[in-house]
DNA sequence: GTCGTGACTTCCA
DNA sequence: CTGGAAGCCACGA
């Protein structure tokens, strides 16, 4: 009995998901933001979250934008899966990756994060959590 | 409107 | 085991 049988559900039409953020930037953020002092994750492990495994790239153009981000953004905390600072070439400085890293507590040599395994973090599902 | 690049990752030979 | 290529989305010129 719908007196418009074609009539769409509910005048606007909402199909997108209300917890997915607009563009997986967004949730890149939220991801980043999440990540602990003393503590780094890898490009890879933050796309898989964001459902963008096959885009890891997108990742970095990312950490590329959240220097103009509105909220700051432990860019530095975000490395390659070899835990390697590959992005620290984009830092304002070159040095500040590593500096940042190494006031955390994280030993940084030749670029390169030691014990990368032990200060990985596992970035969990970005649960909407207030 | 089209082409190229990019802070990566993963697969295939 | 090692090397090469492809893939993805977005932005810039």
């Amino acid at each position: 009995m719908k007196t418009s049988p074609k009539i769409k559900k509910a005048a606007s039409s909402k199909p997108a998901k209300p917890k997915k953020e607009p563009n997986f930037l967004d949730t890149v953020y939220a991801i980043v933001r999440r990540i602990p002092k003393g503590r780094v994750t890898s490009y890879g492990a933050i796309a898989e979250r964001a459902g963008i495994r096959l885009s890891a790239r997108m990742v970095g153009w990312a950490m590329n934008a959240a220097g103009s981000a509105p909220k700051p953004v432990p860019a530095h905390r975000v490395v390659n899966s070899k835990g390697l600072l590959t992005g620290k070439h984009h830092f304002p400085t070159p040095t500040l990756m590593q500096e940042l890293l190494e006031a955390e507590g994280i030993e940084v040599k030749n670029d390169q994060v030691q014990h990368f395994d032990k200060v990985f973090w596992n970035p969990p599902l970005p649960k909407k959590k207030a």
